[in-house]
DNA sequence: TGTACATCAGTGAACGCGCGTTCACTGATGTAC
DNA sequence: TGTACATCAGTGAACGCGCGTTCACTGATGTAC
């Protein structure tokens, strides 16, 4: 039983989401976990050190999005397919988007972060590629048109999902997720030419 | 004569395009600029201050890119339209994303840029309404359909420059500028279904 | 023209503060015999 | 069973460092007469 460690990375995730990761520091850190700051470094070798586990046990995997997608091509309606997609997209990019892009400040973590998805086959181009392929099952099986571009049709989908991301911490009002979803999805299977 | 807060201002822009926010110090900001770090308080209330007036005054304007979309709709063909407004899109967003990220380290400045955005119509929403704006004036002169959803477009077009500046910057390797928008305008416009 | 003064961009040195980190120590739990 | 020792999560207090900022000062330029 060492529900500290655990305590420890809660109270960090929860600091980025909220004062960010400037301020996110041991003391505030350590008062969030509820122990001294010498406790941070009998589980953690340092600062960096917690920040760079948060990020790898604690943001949303894609992994679970990405299988999701590729499970059932052929099967059901594709707008319907498209809407879940995106919408499952939305969700992941609205959790990991605010924290990834605080680490724009410190190039350094940004670095070592991506470093660190390239080893496990994650990283930002992942769920692209994934949709991508998903895309060229169904287009093989004839539900999509041949000349079809599984690429640019995943590069606008995502794209769009990941910038409402920005546009949801500006508090301006976004439509609500469902439509935003629907629309996509219908509006990138019809083309509006 | 006082180039001397262009310079600062220079120095301070490329520190964030650099090292990031977190390691443009006042001491390297000085340094950088070729001054003494008191000269910095003779041309800005303190450090937060020469931040905001970077990002005022030293990131692309997004009015001139919103112009050339309204400027000639009825014109040209419409895939070659919609080619270069993402292609311009796509450099708007490279070059600005990698600042405005680092802001979500640091709240407090993301607010205050955000509501000065507000203050002048700016903000992030504002090149997604110009194009959805443009889309709309192109589908009233019945060079889109009828039936088009305007605002879903102008998501999924933007939303994909918007994410491809992230994916630049952990270098993996992207297609080129002219391809990738070229197929962005021909998938948009068809459709995939 | 020269002289006395005002203005102001810019400086070197110092300031206090808050940061990340380490120290010597405690006290609870486990283990050997 | 009791006793002696090892282990280890956790602490309060202190550490040095680098940060943003301010200070008294300089020296060049402009201006009045």
């Amino acid at each position: 039983m060492t529900p500290t460690r655990a305590r420890i990375l809660d109270a960090a995730e929860r600091l980025l989401r909220t004062i960010g990761l400037a301020r996110a520091t041991t003391k505030e850190i350590a008062r969030a976990a509820g122990c001294s700051e010498a406790a941070l470094y009998k589980h953690f070798r340092n600062k960096e050190d917690i920040f760079v586990r948060v990020l790898e046990e604690r943001l949303p995997k894609l992994g679970p999005l990405l299988a999701e997608l590729t499970e059932h091509p052929g099967e059901r309606d594709m707008t319907e397919n498209l809407t879940e997609i995106a919408r499952r997209a939305a969700e992941f990019y609205a959790s990991s988007v605010p924290i990834i892009a605080a680490l724009y400040a410190e190039p350094t973590l940004l670095k070592r972060h991506n470093e660190g998805l390239r080893e496990i086959n994650a990283g930002p181009r992942r769920p692209l590629d994934g949709l991508a392929g998903y895309l060229r099952a169904e287009r093989a099986a004839g539900r999509l048109r041949p000349d079809a571009d599984c690429d640019s049709a995943a590069a606008l989908l995502l794209g769009a999902c990941c910038q409402r991301a920005f546009l949801l911490s500006t508090d301006e009002s976004e439509p609500p997720l469902a439509e935003f979803a629907a629309d996509l999805a219908r509006t990138v299977l019809r083309g509006i030419g």
